[in-house]
DNA sequence: GGGGTGTTGCCAGCGCGGGCGCAACCCGCC
DNA sequence: GGCGGGTTGCGCCCGCGCTGGCAACACCCC
C-alpha cells in the first residue's frame, strides 16, 4: 500500500515550498538538495504540478517555483489526484472512474468490501488535510521548544 | 496508494477459500478461473502463503489448498505482513523496521506527519478485520435476498 | 539600448530494474 | 501413469531516473 516515488517526491516538494516564505521563488536545485530528490526527475514532477495549477514558476535568474495558492488552501488529496495517483488500494474501490475490476462480480467482492473502508478513510483524511496542516503537525517541538 | 498485484491476488485467493466449505481442498486451477488470476502466477503466491502457515496443501488427485485456520482466525493485515506487503504509504511510516527514510530529518518530516495517520488507521482496520468479516460484509444481499 | 551570456525552467526521449506473468520440468500422491 | 502441487528460469512492461537540447528571463557590457 505504497504511494509511488513520483507522488512522494511531489508531496515533499509541495511541503517544502509550504515551509518557505510565501512569495519566494525556490529553484529546483534547492528543493532537490534539501529533500534528497534526484533533480532531473523532480523537474518533470514539478512541471506536472504546474500544469495542474498547484504551482507557478518563473524562468531565468532569480526564477523558481512557488505555490500558486496559500498553503492552507491546497489539500494533500487534491495534489495526489492531480498526479493521477490512485487513492484506492485496489482498482475496485476507485471512486470516480469505475475502473475495470478483475473480480467476477464487484457487488459481492469480499476484497472490495474489505478495502472500501480503508479507501474511504484515507480519502476523507487526505482531502481534509492541507499542506499547512501537515507542516504544523510535523512540529511538536514548537510546544516543547522551551524545554530545549 | 495501491497494493501490489501479488497482494491483491493473495487476498482474493484467501477470501475465496474462506467462502468454500471449511475442510475442502481447492485446486489452484479452480481459484484462478473463478477469480480471474493467472494460474501460474497464483501458484507461487499460494506457496508463499503456505510457508507462512496461512494455508495447507496436499498434492495429487483430490489435492489442493485450504485455510490452515478458521476464516475468523486469519486477519487481513496478518496476511499482508506475511507477503511482505508494506502497510505504510511511505517508508517513513513503517512500524517495525524503521526503514531508511529519504527525508533529511524524520522527526520533523511533514510528509511523515501527514501519512502517519493514514498508515495507523489502515493498519488498525486491517489488523482487526478477519477473512470472515470481509466475506460477511460483502453480502448485503443476504438481507434483501427475499426481494429477489 | 541592443546583443551577448549565464541561469533557470520546459520538454522529449531513452535505458535500467523490478514487478508481473508465463512456461517447462520435476516430484509426490492416488 | 496421470493428476496436481513444487521449483526454476525467462521475457515483457512500467515505474523510475537520466540525458540532451530548447526557451525565457536577468544581468552585463559596450
Amino acid at each position: 500500500m505504497r504511494i509511488t516515488k513520483r507522488a512522494e517526491y511531489a508531496l515533499r516538494a509541495l511541503l517544502f515550498l509550504a515551509q518557505s516564505p510565501p512569495g519566494r521563488l525556490v529553484p529546483i536545485g534547492e528543493i532537490a538538495e534539501r529533500e534528497n530528490i534526484p533533480a532531473d526527475f523532480l523537474e518533470q514532477i514539478l512541471l506536472a504540478l504546474r500544469r495542474a495549477d498547484l504551482l507557478s514558476s518563473r524562468r531565468g535568474i532569480g526564477g523558481g517555483y512557488k505555490l500558486s495558492r496559500a498553503a492552507d488552501a491546497i489539500h494533500i488529496g487534491e495534489a495526489m489526484r492531480a498526479l493521477e495517483e490512485p487513492l484506492a488500494p485496489v482498482p475496485c474501490t476507485a471512486e470516480r472512474s469505475r475502473e475495470k475490476c478483475t473480480c467476477p462480480d464487484p457487488r459481492t467482492c469480499p476484497l472490495r468490501a474489505a478495502m472500501q473502508e480503508v479507501a474511504d478513510q484515507a480519502a476523507l483524511l487526505l482531502d481534509r488535510m492541507t499542506l499547512a496542516d501537515a507542516v504544523a503537525r510535523s512540529r511538536p517541538e514548537a510546544r516543547v521548544s522551551f524545554d530545549i
